[in-house]
DNA sequence: GGGATTTTGTTCTCGCGTTCACAAACTTCT
DNA sequence: AGAAGTTTGTGAACGCGAGAACAAAATCCC
């Protein structure tokens, strides 16, 4: 899995930094949007909230798009951290559980801007077939290995409760899907050649629970 | 704010083992609920996801809970990280922004069963007030104040589009919020004694597609 | 054209986090 | 009781990422 033969492209970007480019990404297109055509490192830093630096050093991976005592082309270096990043063209994804937050994710305008198409929403419930959720009609979750075949589907979205996740990652790995963004609070078994990305709404906010714990035990005026 | 005198608690937890804990008390709740009472570094780690080494490091963090030879007790270990997580109180939140992923927050069981209660759910615009979501009524924005004070509230989270973001932010801080989990796509700027923490829904999609360009670019079959 | 100025790209160092490996401690079997 | 077997807790090695600092390259001003 994680070994590279040589002849490979040479550029091998850290996975720190590609958690990143998203973040740089979103920022560019603020800029723009805004009116700025040209930025320094700073500036973009500024906007995505990290360090110049480090900022740099994330582009650095990618290749030279800056200009020395100039800056950044907002346009031309969105397009290059895009189109490494995939987001240039078009990715049908599915989203399987149709509850709350199936309904939010398929109502998300951030996945369409960002180059993914909702091309299916399936759900085990009977009763929810037939509904169409941000235009798109719930089909039953039977459909998806016709679905992923069709529309040459590589990347499944899970938002179903924690008991069922497990039966449709493996119906989706089964399927042909070979990423998988889990919002199901449960750790996801899946074999070696599968990507598994996991959001835990509540997990950040138990952090923060946290922090604010230890700041009140730590200093009691 | 990172200094720390020596006379404080003597046990620094490092941030990553913080951010692992909501996993682990999530995976012993699991255990519990399968009937399992004692359990070994071996298994925890298995239902957690991850390493067993860096399972015991993070809760040697904590303190001496196992018992060498046999393993942990799933219902005291849970209990003890759950204290020293916070979580065994109750933390009032409040939530602005009661869109589609404002409704799913508002919705979603895993807050209450991890101890946060949703105390209110705001929203700037009129048509909202007066709704009724998960059991609680939404309220105009200009209340957050009264509402903070009314229920000792620290932590705010934000579900707004982009551009309320920043404004909803500093309201809070000025009303005496100290946490903020971000889930709208920006980077927000608050003062020094505030954390933030933000989820972007988009941007682990956004990995896995770099990772899925990846594997279709170096294997051309 | 040439020096001053700006800003990128990169090298180097430091610290944190992960993992290995093993001693300490507890249980079980004889 | 004592030896054999388990499993925790931790010391040490290692690798990655963050940030400082600087050299290279472009623009600007005269």
């Amino acid at each position: 899995m994680t070994a590279r033969t040589s002849h490979e492209t040479a550029r091998e970007i850290p996975e720190a930094t590609v958690a990143r480019l998203p973040v740089y990404l979103r920022a560019l297109s603020t800029l723009s949007e805004g009116g700025t055509t040209v930025c320094s490192s700073e500036d973009l830093a500024a906007a995505a909230g990290v360090n110049s630096a480090k900022l740099r050093k994330d582009l650095s991976y990618l290749g030279s798009y800056g200009t020395r005592g100039v800056g950044y082309d907002v346009d031309y270096l969105r397009y290059q951290i895009a189109r490494e990043m995939g987001a240039t063209r078009d990715w049908p994804v599915v989203i399987v559980g149709i509850g709350n937050l199936g309904h939010a994710l398929a109502n998300y305008s951030g996945f369409r801007s960002r180059g993914f198409r909702v091309v299916a929403l399936l759900d085990a419930d009977d009763r929810r077939h037939g509904e169409v959720v941000a235009g798109v009609v719930v089909r039953p979750f039977t459909d998806l290995r016709a679905i992923v075949h069709e529309h040459g589907v590589a990347i499944g979205v899970i938002a179903t409760p924690a008991a069922a996740a497990q039966d449709v990652a493996d119906t989706m790995v089964g399927a042909g899907i070979t990423s998988i963004l889990n919002f199901a609070p449960t750790v996801l078994n899946v074999g070696l050649g599968v990507a598994v990305s996991k959001v835990d709404l509540s997990k950040e906010l138990q952090v923060l629970a946290y922090h604010e714990q230890r700041k009140a035990t730590a200093e009691p005026a």
